[in-house]
DNA sequence: TTTATTATCGTACACATTGTTCGGTTACAG
DNA sequence: CTGTAACCGAACAATGTGTACGATAATAAA
């Protein structure tokens, strides 16, 4: 990739991601975008099709290397899928987010929340589809299985989110401690 | 209030539900709504500041009846606070849902159910606290009790939100026992 | 019934935002 | 060194927002 556009590309994520930081993702507009990135109109329109495009690249940027599904293949620093145990892999993930990735928490408490949890969910899912197994002998035999896998994603979700907004005072372990008990 | 004040204000909800439960928020313009409501723009202005505003009003009318905190000495033929024991305050809910209110099965399924449901939750989390000791022998003890409101929350509205996108397969006592058992 | 009030209408308007176009300029890769 | 391609900037049409105002008609109160 040209070096141009790698730098267009890098200063329009990071505009981005500092007005997401301080406004609610409607409320941001290109025009702000891009004279914070110090871009030309036309050369925004090039990279990303549209401000919802740029949002979703900014999530694939920001989450594809924490569940790299496809490219478990390649030396990834932080493979959670092959993690041994499933209390290692959620262990893992609290710890990842408390110390690597700064923009990630920035976004997750901010007034967006919601949209990149959004996104965020569909990666714990598959993940807890992958260790499903561990979790079995907790499962009430009434629930179903989808409904079973359902209820853990969103209690995962929901003891992030609650860590997240009060401050993440609470250990790692601790706090994947909550969510092993919660389920 | 002036019988002319309630048929526009009507009428502008009946357009906003319909567009709604077509579109997603976002995309639904005030042009459409007082088109489809056959209502001058300057009077649509005149009874909702603004888009949002209207939404939180419609939410306001769709769920205030339900979570009847205020008017509890009213003669409301729902009164959820009013039930002796948990399962049936929360059986009585799904059953309202799935038999009484097709507006609100309608926006809650629709692509905007985000926004309904985060209006929603406001008002479990006061049932929640409400119905706090039930709860209190199934709590393991080393959950704050901040974390457990969340939590039991949280698993109820996931379990609805889940019970909605499958289509209510599910009797209100069936649903009802699965949340009960995955809390 | 009369009267004063007020909600509504329709039109027009200023303003902001979006997404596109195009010619000229500059950085890059080979 | 040269051709390609990314960038700039300015202009543009199209769309949506929120406001203003005079005229009209429905309503409540006398």
């Amino acid at each position: 990739m040209d070096r141009r556009q790698r730098k267009t590309r890098k200063a329009i994520f990071e505009a981005f991601i500092s007005l997401l930081s301080k406004k609610h993702f409607n409320d941001v507009t290109v025009g702000e975008i891009i004279e914070l990135a110090d871009v030309g109109r036309a050369t925004f329109y090039a990279h990303f099709e549209t401000k919802d495009f740029l949002l979703k690249n900014l999530c694939a940027e920001l989450f594809d290397h924490i569940f790299d599904v496809e490219n478990e293949h390649e030396s990834a620093p932080f493979t959670l899928f092959h993690c041994d145990t499933h209390d290692e892999v959620f262990l893992h993930l609290f710890k990842h987010i408390k110390e690597n990735d700064n923009n990630l928490c920035r976004l997750l408490s901010s007034k967006n929340n919601e949209l990149f949890f959004e996104y965020f969910k569909h990666g714990v899912n598959a993940l807890v589809v992958n260790r499903l197994p561990d979790f079995r002998d907790k499962k009430p035999e009434i629930l179903p299985e989808a409904f079973w896998v359902r209820h853990i994603t969103a209690t995962f979700i929901e003891t992030l989110r609650w860590w997240l907004e009060n401050g993440r005072k609470e250990s790692p372990e601790t706090i994947t401690e909550y969510f092993l008990q919660s389920v």
